[in-house]
DNA sequence: GAGCAAATAT
DNA sequence: GATATTTGCT
């Protein structure tokens, strides 16, 4: 009853990922220096397109192949930034201007159990009558997540809540093991994190939002976690910086402790990393080789 | 702008 | 093939 919601309030900001296992999304997950050490460049340095450009919906591939890394610039004397370190601009003569930049498709997002956590606190908070797209993601406030990355999530989540009541209810019913009936293949996701008990609830409570109206997730923490981001953000860096050199002497490897995101993550073997597009990180190492697809990732932290 | 279903893209 | 995104509609 009331213990329950006490509880899980309190619990809430507890369970919220700390500033250092927070993933900006705007952070470059390489460096440029890293990736002239370890000699990352463009594959194919072709960027001449031709000089008919396909209309069709083709544009968003010649983006895809885009590797990160800027090939061999006519300019060594040139540190390259993380800037221009985003995009050389090979495609930059096609389909997509340098211009908006920023006005491109985003990277497809993905959805790590980090992320999903943070969404599902937020919506938890907002209570079901508030978890509407445009609130929980600033209630997320996770750079350069878009309403629509929650809005498509939200509407995936919802079909999922919709399932466990059912199945729940099913299982009280007496047919047992409903549990299992849940789709194991459709809701990887949804299942690595908790589901706030009256979501599933909702007659027990109808409004359970009436403490929290909306408050924005940096506010709640009442620390010194303001900076979340860019703590997160500096230290990621180190670990990336060091790579097979922990200087700490106790860091564990920021990245997936989960084998299903390692399909998605890099794997830590290969130098190749990622880039930043003004807004997060990238993956294309996977990609050139399934065929050339974007990523992007936010929490590569594994933590639960 | 939100919600949903279906289509589409990666 | 699984997922995330986009689209069309209400």
């Amino acid at each position: 009853m009331r213990e329950e919601d006490s509880n899980w309030f309190s619990r809430w900001e507890e369970e919220l990922p700390s500033p250092e296992e927070l993933m900006p999304l705007s952070q470059t997950l390489i460096t440029p220096d890293l990736a002239i050490a370890f000699d990352i460049r463009n594959p194919h340095t072709t960027n001449t397109n031709p000089t008919t450009t396909p209309p069709q919906q083709q544009q968003q591939q010649q983006q895809n192949q885009t590797p990160i890394s800027n090939p061999s610039p006519p300019n060594p004397s040139q540190q390259p930034t993380s800037t221009d370190f985003a995009d050389s601009g090979e495609l930059g003569s096609g389909t997509a201007g340098e211009e908006p930049a920023r006005t491109l498709k985003r990277p497809r997002l993905v959805w790590t159990p980090q992320l999903h956590k943070r969404f599902v606190d937020a919506v938890a908070h907002l209570g079901i009558k508030n978890a509407v797209p445009k609130t929980i993601m600033q209630l997320m406030s996770v750079d350069g997540l878009t309403r629509e990355n929650v809005a498509s999530h939200l509407q995936k989540y919802r079909l999922y809540l919709k399932r466990m009541q059912g199945i729940s209810a099913a299982g009280a019913g007496g047919t047992a093991s409903a549990a299992a009936v849940a789709d194991p293949a459709t809701d990887h996701l949804f299942a690595s994190s908790p589901v706030p008990p009256h979501f599933l609830h909702p007659a027990a409570r109808p409004n359970s939002d009436h403490f929290l109206p909306f408050v924005p997730v940096p506010a709640l923490h009442h620390h010194h976690h303001q900076q979340q981001q860019q703590l997160a953000a500096a230290q990621f860096h180190r670990h990336v910086g060091h790579f097979g050199s922990p200087t700490n002497g106790h860091f564990e490897n920021p990245f997936m402790s989960r084998p299903s995101q390692q399909q998605q993550l890099h794997r830590m073997g290969g130098p190749v990393h990622n880039s930043v597009s003004g807004g997060y990180v990238e993956d294309m190492e996977s990609a050139n080789a399934s065929g050339g697809r974007k990523v992007l990732t936010l929490f590569p932290t594994g933590d639960d």
